[in-house]
DNA sequence: GAAGGCTTCGTACGTCGTACCAACAACGTT
DNA sequence: AACGTTGTTGGTACGACGTACGAAGCCTTC
């Protein structure tokens, strides 16, 4: 019946224990977090984890197949936080889908590291409640679904590709001292205008202290007002594209 | 003056050769590059790019700090693909827009190693010009500097965040066989909504065979359709946030 | 108490990035 | 023509990593 490899996904495969082991996969999941958060997802090894945990390296394996197993652990995990609860779910579509897309952006870039392992685990179970949530948003459109999906997948896009560049921005550039990576980025910028050939990007930065320019090219903005003010545009986008109600406020 | 470390950036050291070296920058670059095409991204170590180029593997560190500056250098010789040429240049801001980003995501896609490893070396000289080509789109609109910054930002991000998940769909799902990751996949899914806790997915996907239902819910756009599809309601949302003018057809 | 299987984890292998430093080769000087 | 200088190459080695293998420990059921 080809379903042979129904254990081939993590999630398909029970959680061991018939006796009393001494984790879960919960609390593997959110040991690796913890570490994650702290000092960054390279910090997370399957010795450092196992360590945390007060076990021997290789028991983490009886939970998990390999690291990327643990990986979608973690991904789930944070998945989770990213539900909105039942009773402040917004009735109409746009203020839903907005409210999940802007918490979902709150907690990626909370948690920078995941952006860059996100390219595995697209289905854990949070995921899919994830994407139940928002399909819900759309409940009340008389979308197909085709155009349903596809307009979830977009906010989805832009989240996740404006929270990644939000979270560079913020880890590289928070404190622009002197001798940061973004001060010498900034000064080989300003050495590179200063060669003429770059007319616009010029007239955009001109040629004063480059950490001055900066600010002021940025703007007035939180990185997290400039998200909502791109997810404002898609959303009003699509609206006009799809002919959706937007709301009276 | 506190630019002790002018060269924290490699892009700021001069390539070195004040006799004739064996290689250069770029030759290192282009040979990385084939490696990840053909192979992955994971095939790209010092050893093998060094053997591939037959040289010993410490030679590469003459050249280059570290591994992290070798990626910078593929990522810009990537970004130097999506520079449009001169005469290609549409007048109207939104098809100039719409046209960089068409090409950054044709080359994106094509080479989805790039978006695993894309996280760093922001500010390669072709990104520069990327950028300033973006500006040059934006010339005759009358949107003041964190405006224009602010929408460059916003459909790069977009860009990225699409042609990320599109590349994992069509790698991961293409032959969609019998036992791949991405069968496997769409077979928890259906056992998830046979739970019944999901229920606008299961209205959306029915009870059927899981990959019909996957072609059904997709549609019969082309991943790229669908991404153009996304970036016109971006532009148009922008354009109305901005008041800027739409093209005549 | 013995048997059996669930659970733990020590050892070891092949990979990786790269620090260190010896060897080699090209040039300017004499 | 010989030499010292210094640009360029790359061998060896170290400490990480993921994980295959299989031996041990322990709980549970007879």
């Amino acid at each position: 019946m080809a379903s042979a490899d129904d254990d081939a996904l993590i999630w398909t495969r029970p959680e061991p224990g018939t006796r009393r082991p001494k984790f879960t996969r919960e609390q593997i999941a959110s040991t690796a977090l913890a570490i994650a958060d702290a000092e960054g997802f390279a910090a997370v090894s399957m010795r450092r984890v196992a360590g945390e945990l007060g076990a021997g390296t290789m028991t983490l394996y009886y939970y998990v197949r390999t690291k990327d197993e643990l990986v979608a652990l973690m991904d789930n995990a944070l998945m989770g936080e990213v539900l909105i609860p039942e009773d402040e779910f917004p009735s109409h579509w746009y203020d839903a889908l907005s409210a999940i897309a802007l918490r979902t952006w709150d907690i990626l870039t909370r948690h920078p590291w995941a952006l860059h392992s996100l390219q595995n685990a697209p289905v854990g179970p949070n995921n899919l409640r994830h994407f139940e949530q928002a399909l819900a948003s759309l409940a009340g459109t008389d979308l197909d679904a085709p155009d349903k999906f596809l307009l979830i997948n977009l906010v989805d896009d832009f989240v996740h590709g404006n929270a990644l560049r939000s979270a560079e921005v913020r880890e590289a550039g928070e404190p622009a001292a002197d001798g940061s990576p973004v001060d010498a980025a900034l000064r080989f910028g300003q050495t590179q205008i200063a060669t003429g050939r770059f007319p616009h990007t010029q007239a955009l930065f001109g040629d004063g202290d480059p950490r001055e320019a900066w600010g002021r090219v940025v703007g007035p903005l939180s990185e997290r007002d400039r998200f909502r003010v791109g997810l404002s545009a898609l959303l009003h986008g699509a609206a006009s594209r799809w002919k959706l109600a937007l709301p009276d406020a």
